[in-house]
DNA sequence: GCCCTAGTAAACATCG
DNA sequence: TCGATGTTTACTAGGG
């Protein structure tokens, strides 16, 4: 169920999915086929088998014996497949400290242990030879049971030739041949329920790994035919006719009993494809639908333990089923311990699925150094066609020397949805007012470093002003400075977002060039440049920090210096900028290198102004107009302005440059506080 | 409700 | 003339 609508989610989701979209056909696959087909055809064919058993020949008798001996094999083999993958299994420590409890009381204890607390309990090295051994008895219990088998059968043979039957070794051999065929179509059946069990994800062992057991087999069971079989050989333990004694095994296989402490019952581990091979689908669809006034193990009429079906009427009388069928004994046991194995197995496999998932979501959206096709972008960009040129372009162009944020290697994995960022700037909402940035104050540096491989592949409005985006992208080049259309390519390179709707982000960035007194247009040998003017990048707006007097105050009161939010100090961390209160920094050069990819956004709002300063610089050459970079001391950037001194933006203000009044007008501190 | 900031749209000017 | 660029204004909306 769950892999259904999950499925189904998947395949509504954005074009471009290809990976999840083939996610979700191998799930439909896998969980349909499997445990529909193999399990329970399995399980019924076997159950038929042996009603039908009438009696009497010695043949027949023989035969039958063989359909006994391979229904409860089979049941056995299954029910080992669907634990054999288990890396972790249910033996706890007591395999290593010889535990006294019998497997069947502490499998059943109420107080079992989960496979999650095993988990936890036993290391991945403990669980995995915990599970080898498991296997090897399982095996080594298998053989015995085939000993037994044969040696019956051999006794059997001799019976019938005292009675003076005597059979033509022949047919003998024929019939040890018609068994043998059977156990290789039963290991067979195995395999197939354990290829099933891998699509499920039942099962995630590599395939050589999987068929081991299965491959054992047939090496096995014929020795054990030719060798041990040999007729003459006595037998060592009375044959038991149920095949499986599992009475032995609890002797040897207290090491799968769980301790004897612990808990939740059973029903805490179902789950539908967890149950056993023997299951059905129906089944594994019930599964979920326990109600609190019912039994986990009773759904839709029928008990649910594995294997069972049995049709109860109501509650009580599925209570009867249960005290009566699936009594402590070592079946139960054994079956208890599968489904531990099975829902570990389940966990194990979620998360290896899930890892797997990351995987694909990090190789996806994270190859830097791969060009990327614009023809990629999430969502199709309607009229970007002239746009594309650009962005082609611009990908191409892509400066070595731009610092890359650190952070997309270091990043975990892109995620989804990036702090911060609300549904409402999700694209296709309308004009997102407020920018995290600004609300958050988080720097938009390292909010980018963090989420670069998201903004750059999905198509999520960043939740950042054209401001900040355009300072950012001015910053981010070696020389601090961008003709409109290189910012242009930084937006559509960065985001994909912007790789629709030109026409109105383009006329934003525009507007906003022209609007913020912090960009500085500056003629250029190329033509014209667009810079940043640090100092009024951070005068231009402090609303959270400096704007508004009570959220000064609060951050003043509430924070103490060394309790600023993370972004914030992150930003501190970020910006080492030594140099900031030198004016000599005002060389771009000279900037560049040392600031290689610091700039940051100390966050909008946040960000002090490291500056002293009295009046925007004026509109500065290309060489001298100065990104400078501000010392983000802390919020008390009302201290920065109090300080007198030239303003970093225009250490030259004999500095060529048009004379904008835009800049020069407004610039006293006190101003910006307003 | 006011004010500030931001986003959007549009008109207009300039320039190559 | 056209498109890119740049400037400006108006409007709307979110948030303090």
């Amino acid at each position: 169920m769950m892999v259904e609508s999950a499925s189904e989610t998947i395949r509504s989701a954005p074009s471009g999915q290809n990976g999840v979209g083939s996610l979700s056909g191998q799930a439909d696959g896998s969980s349909g086929g499997a445990t529909g087909t193999t399990a329970s055809g399995t399980g019924r064919e076997v159950t038929t088998g042996a009603d039908s058993n009438g009696e009497m020949s010695p043949a027949e008798l023989l035969h039958f014996q063989q359909q006994q001996a391979l229904q409860v094999a089979r049941q056995f083999l299954l029910q080992q497949a669907s634990g054999l993958s288990s890396p972790g299994n249910n033996d706890s420590k007591q395999s290593a400290s010889a535990v006294q409890v019998p497997v069947s009381v502490a499998m059943m204890s109420p107080q079992m242990l989960t496979p999650q607390q095993m988990q936890q309990i036993l290391s991945p090295p403990q669980l995995q030879a915990l599970l080898q051994q498991q296997q090897a008895l399982m095996l080594q219990q298998l053989q015995e049971y085939y000993k037994k088998q044969q040696e019956q059968l051999h006794l059997q043979l001799l019976t019938q030739q005292q009675a003076g039957k005597p059979q033509p070794k022949e047919a003998l051999g024929n019939k040890q041949l018609a068994f043998q065929q059977q156990l290789l179509q039963m290991q067979q059946l195995q395999q197939q329920h354990l290829l099933n069990l891998q699509r499920q994800g039942l099962v995630s062992l590599q395939p050589n790994q999987a068929s081991g057991p299965l491959q054992t087999l047939p090496q096995d069971l014929p020795q054990l035919w030719k060798g041990e079989g040999a007729p003459g050989q006595p037998a060592e333990d009375s044959v038991k006719q149920e095949g499986l004694d599992l009475t032995g095994t609890a002797a040897t296989a207290t090491s799968f009993a769980a301790p004897p402490k612990v808990s939740p019952p059973l029903s805490h581990h179902t789950l539908p494809n967890g149950q056993p091979t023997v299951l059905t689908s129906r089944r594994d669809s019930s599964s979920h639908e326990e109600t609190p006034g019912s039994h986990p193990l009773y759904g839709h009429g029928e008990c649910k333990w594995p294997g069972c079906e049995t049709l109860c009427e109501d509650l009580g009388q599925f209570i009867k089923h249960l005290n009566t069928e699936h009594a402590l004994d070592d079946r139960s046991t054994a079956q208890c311990r599968v489904q531990m194995q099975v829902v570990q197995q389940l966990e194990i496999q979620l998360a290896k699925e899930s890892e797997r998932l990351q995987a694909m979501m990090a190789h996806l959206h994270m190859r830097p150094s791969e060009p990327k096709p614009f023809s990629q972008p999430l969502n199709p960009v309607p009229g970007s066609s002239s746009f594309s040129k650009v962005t082609v372009s611009a990908a191409d162009s892509f400066p070595d020397g731009l610092v890359h944020p650190p952070t997309s290697a270091a990043a975990p994995v892109t995620p989804l949805r990036p702090p911060g960022l609300g549904s409402a700037s999700l694209h296709g909402g309308g004009p997102a007012r407020r920018r995290s940035s600004d609300k958050f104050c988080s720097p938009i540096s390292s909010e980018l470093a963090q989420n670069h491989e998201f903004y750059k592949n999905a198509d999520v409005r960043p939740p950042f002003t054209y401001a900040s985006l355009i300072r950012q992208a001015i910053l981010e080049t070696p020389d601090r400075q961008l003709t409109l259309n290189e910012i242009y390519n930084w937006f559509t390179r960065m985001f994909a977002y912007f790789r629709r709707n030109t026409a109105t982000w383009k006329n934003a960035v525009r507007h906003n060039l022209s609007l913020h007194k912090c960009f500085v247009r500056v003629e250029n040998v190329k033509g014209a440049v667009w810079t940043v003017d640090e100092r009024e990048y951070q005068k231009r707006r402090p609303p959270k920090m400096t704007g508004s007097p009570t959220l000064v105050k609060n951050m003043i009161s509430g924070l103490s210096y060394g309790a600023l939010n993370a972004s914030y100090q992150a930003a501190l961390a970020e910006s080492s900028f030594p140099l900031l209160n030198s004016p000599g920094m005002l060389n771009p050069g000279s900037a560049s290198s040392l600031l290689p990819l610091s700039h940051d956004d100390v966050g909008a709002p946040v960000e002090p102004l490291p500056s002293n300063g009295s009046s925007s610089p004026p509109r500065l050459s290309p060489p001298q107009y100065s990104h400078q970079v501000q010392v983000k001391e802390e919020p008390a950037e009302a201290e920065e302005d109090r300080q007198p001194g030239p303003p970093l933006g225009a250490p030259n203000p004999s500095a060529s440059g048009p004379p904008e009044d835009r800049d020069l007008e407004e610039e006293l501190p006190g101003e910006e506080l307003s």
